[in-house]
DNA sequence: CAGGCGGCGTAC
DNA sequence: GACGTACGCCGCCTGA
């Protein structure tokens, strides 16, 4: 076959048999890096470009020309003689930057698992290698290059093929564009140099004239011997001035036809990909369109076996995986199906026997992986009572990588393992999770260990899930005949607001339609438009808005009231006692894979975001109540952030507020404002709150000034204040995003990990947002950490020391606890101490603590 | 009717 | 555009 169908390519028209294919990779790398503008990175900050370029590439080159034989020809770092020949050679040229030079590895091990042969001898550059090849094999040959060095080879059995400008080089193209047949092209540079190749060439001659002489006198050498017959006398006064540059560029552009490289075509046959080694690869540098790309899904189904009793083979040593569903065949009201693997075998069983279980139990393995530990308490009814460490794989990659979206067990082994799992209930649909959690294990293992996260999983994160899964499974009594008497005022409030709002609109609309409201306000009623809503597409109508309206008409007034009410109802009283249960208790879901700082997040119902300010916030918190003979006990850390900036800034000024027990509102105000403690106001105070929480935000003076209706140069003047006064917290901040910009990602007081990207984008949006990132996760996230580590300790300490009382809730700073009358002093103390030592810092952590018999009483 | 998006509002 | 992290409500639109 001559040509491909679809490519652009022409093939060379004499040779014997099939076709070589030689890609000069060295000269790719750098044309991928230059080419493309944009700056590609791995979360990790692994800069990938270069190798994503290549790979691009050289799957396009596969596919269109299906090469049945390839070599990948790359420099090798050792010098070549064309150093010893010209010391100056590529001396001025930059070495090649760092960032390209840690891409090599991966170029050579795509290459390679892509089934590529890849060459390289120290002492030859690439293009000697390709030289060798080209000349010393009768094969039809096309180079893939994209420079003019390996010209000279190109003959009627040898093209070269220019992927970018897809164009192929024959013959009759060089002599088109030079004049010369190709193997005089090296006599013409060595004349007329190359300043990007440090080529030296004959200072004053320039391709044209070069292409002249050699088209007169043949070569470089013929040239210097018939020297007196070159006119314009100007002109042979320059060779002869350049003859030993003009020889040494001749020199330098000789391609060596020696390189010690095998001679058999069969050498160079390409072999079938190796796709689990290409997706590790694509998988460790983040090329989530190639890994969607990949063929070959696996189905993990059918390597599974259905088996009767436990598999005394699946625990031969080694880890052990395991996958419990209880949605087939339910036995006894327990579980119904368990999946058994290891690296290399699954097991299904169904119809698991109480007796049965307890014998898994028993056993040992050197690991237990499992995949969603709390939920997997909820299904037993209990913390599974497992031998041995537990590697719990969502957690595991929610900790490598927190900004994911999804950490279903389906999409990490779509794209780690290539894998299609059938649906859980189907035939094997066990057997096939487990095996995929056995595969997946080796390598989420060896990366947390790499980011030294191994403690962060095994001691914090893992044993949490269980503290969690008792906090849920025991739940938040409320109030139920209080909520539904709130719930009957309020929908009695909200009807005669809406009556009213539709008198004074003078007609019947839906208050809560922004569209309905934006119609009435600034068409009917002609009112000022404020600010365009987020995404531009309409007027916005929030608090804001209305608040400046309420100014001129009664109606916005009404709104505002409506909102504040109907989100009271609709968001906090009614799906509470929807999801109270038989004892009047909600259990939400805490989500320990939902955020990209640490944090926990909550839902179903989100008990972190319940209203706190105002009399509203104490009408809804007034039905979270303690149980009969039970109080609520609340502990807060007080300025958890601000003392975590303290003590990661080292900012001394910062630090001295806390040691000595200070207002640091008030001191920051005082600091701010340059006066004394006492003489600050509470005006200034809260200036300088809005300030001290803006700060670990990375609020702009804009932000400010919006914020207090300063103006602009008002609000410059106080962060600048701020800053002369703490200039710790300002290097702090710059460091993080410095920090940032080099690693790729920032860290917490434990080790978590969150990647920034963006900090080099172009757009200046994009950029800031990163770095305001980059400035608030490691506060906000090492707030997390700590408070982790406070729940474990207290957690511990109540069970091994016998008392009853419970935790029930986090809210970020703060944990809620159920504690019988009688033992609200001692864990008053005990929760205290375990909070405020729970990790020591440069500065005092404090915490402050209430009870009382509802959440409202307890926060007091 | 489900699902996604935009707008808004609650918490820390 | 401008303050970080979440979740959830409603209206509205789209596609079945």
């Amino acid at each position: 076959m001559r040509s491909s169908p679809g490519s652009s390519i022409v093939l060379p028209k004499k040779g014997e048999g099939p076709v070589l294919y030689l890609i000069d990779g060295t000269s790719f790398v750098y044309r991928a890096h230059y080419a493309v503008k944009e700056y590609l990175s791995t979360s990790w900050g692994l800069p990938t470009k270069a190798v994503y370029v290549f790979t691009r590439m050289m799957l396009r080159i596969l596919r269109e020309f299906r090469p049945e034989y390839l070599a990948l020809c790359l420099d090798e770092k050792a010098p070549t003689f064309r150093h010893e020949a010209y010391q100056d050679y590529k001396a001025q040229r930059p070495p090649m930057p760092e960032e390209l030079v840690v891409q090599l590895p991966y170029i050579r091990e795509i290459a390679e698992a892509l089934g590529i042969r890849v060459l390289s001898v120290p002492g030859y550059e690439a293009d000697d290698l390709i030289a060798t090849l080209a000349h010393r094999l009768p094969h039809p040959v096309v180079i893939v290059a994209g420079d003019r060095d390996l010209f000279p080879l190109v003959s009627e059995r040898i093209y070269i093929w220019d992927p970018i400008r897809e164009k192929t080089i024959t013959p009759e193209e060089v002599l088109r564009r030079y004049g010369l047949p190709p193997e005089k092209i090296p006599e013409m540079r060595a004349l007329a140099g190359d300043a990007s190749d440090n080529l030296p060439g004959v200072k004053g001659i320039g391709e044209k004239t070069a292409c002249t002489l050699i088209r007169t006198f043949g070569s470089v050498e013929n040239l210097y011997a018939r020297l007196s017959e070159v006119t314009p006398p100007r002109l042979r006064r320059l060779l002869e001035e350049g003859r030993e540059a003009a020889f040494l560029s001749r020199e330098l552009l000789t391609l060596r036809t020696d390189a010690p490289v095998p001679l058999e075509l069969s050498a160079y046959r390409v072999r079938d990909p190796d796709y689990r080694r290409l997706r590790s690869l694509f998988v460790k540098l983040e090329f989530r369109r190639l890994l969607a790309e990949l063929p070959s899904e696996r189905d993990l189904g059918a390597e599974v076996r259905r088996v009767d009793g436990i598999p005394e083979e699946a625990f031969s040593g080694g880890p052990v995986a395991l996958w419990v569903s209880p949605s087939r065949g339910l036995f006894g009201g327990a579980w119904a199906t368990l999946g058994l693997a290891n690296s290399d075998r699954a097991w299904e069983l169904s119809g698991v026997s109480p007796s049965q279980w307890r014998k898994l139990l028993a056993a040992k393995p050197q690991a237990w992986i499992l995949y969603d530990l709390k939920a997997l308490a909820h299904l037993l009814g209990e913390a599974p009572s497992l031998q041995g460490e537990i590697f719990e794989v969502k957690l595991a990659a929610w900790l490598l990588d927190p900004t994911r979206k999804s950490y279903l067990l389906e999409e990490l082994a779509q794209e780690y393992l290539g894998a299609r799992l059938p649906a859980p209930e189907e035939e094997k649909g066990c057997g096939a999770r487990a095996l995929a959690l056995a595969q997946l294990y080796p390598f989420l293992r060896e990366e947390i260990s790499r980011a030294g996260m191994e403690r962060l999983l095994l001691e914090v994160e893992t044993p949490l899930a269980l503290v969690l899964f008792r906090m849920e499974r025991v739940g938040v009594r409320v109030d139920r005949e209080y909520l539904r008497r709130l719930a009957r005022e309020l929908r009695e409030r909200l009807k005669e607001l809406e009556e009213e709002a539709h008198r004074l609109a003078g007609e019947v609309f839906n208050l809560r339609s922004g569209r309905d409201l934006s119609r009435i306000l600034f068409q009917k009623l002609g009112l000022p438009r404020g600010k365009r809503t987020p995404k531009g597409t309409g007027y916005s109508t929030d608090v804001e808005v209305l608040s400046e309206l309420a100014k001129q008409h009664p109606l916005p007034e009404r709104l505002l009231r409506y909102r504040s009410l109907y989100k009271l109802l609709s968001t906090y009283v009614e799906p509470l006692l929807a999801l109270a249960d038989s004892r009047d208790r909600v259990h939400t879901t805490f989500h320990q894979t939902g955020t990209a700082t640490g944090r926990l997040s909550s839902s179903d119902p989100n008990l972190q975001n319940i209203p706190i300010k105002g009399e509203e916030g104490e009408w809804i918190r007034r039905a979270f109540v303690a149980e009969e003979g039970w109080r609520l006990l609340s502990a807060d850390y007080s300025q958890i952030e601000l003392r975590l900036l303290a003590h990661f800034s080292g900012d001394e000024n910062l630090r001295r507020a806390f040691l000595e027990g200070r207002d640091i509102h008030a001191t920051t105000a005082a600091e701010i404002f340059g006066i004394r403690p006492e003489e600050v106001t509470p005006e200034m105070r809260r200036l300088a709150k809005v300030i001290n929480f803006g700060i670990a935000y990375g609020m702009s003076a804009f932000g400010l000034a919006k914020e207090l209706g300063l103006d602009l140069v008002q609000a410059r003047a106080f962060i600048e204040r701020y800053f002369q006064r703490y200039p710790g917290v300002k290097r702090y901040m710059e460091e993080k995003v410095a920090e940032a910009r080099e690693k790729g990602y920032v860290t917490t007081l434990l080790g978590r990990r969150r990647p920034i990207p963006g900090l080099k984008a172009r757009e200046k949006s994009v950029r800031e947002f990163a770095e305001r990132t980059a400035i608030n996760t490691p506060i906000q996230g090492s707030g997390a950490d700590l408070i982790k580590l406070a729940m474990l300790a207290i957690d511990r300490r109540l069970a091994q020391e016998g008392y009853t009382a419970r935790l029930i809730l986090q809210v970020h700073d703060e944990l809620l606890l159920e504690v019988p009358e009688e033992e609200i002093e001692e864990v008053r103390e005990l929760v205290r101490k375990e909070m405020e030592e729970v990790y020591p810092l440069s500065v005092p952590l404090k915490v402050n603590l209430a009870t009382g018999k509802n959440w409202a009483e307890a926060k007091a």
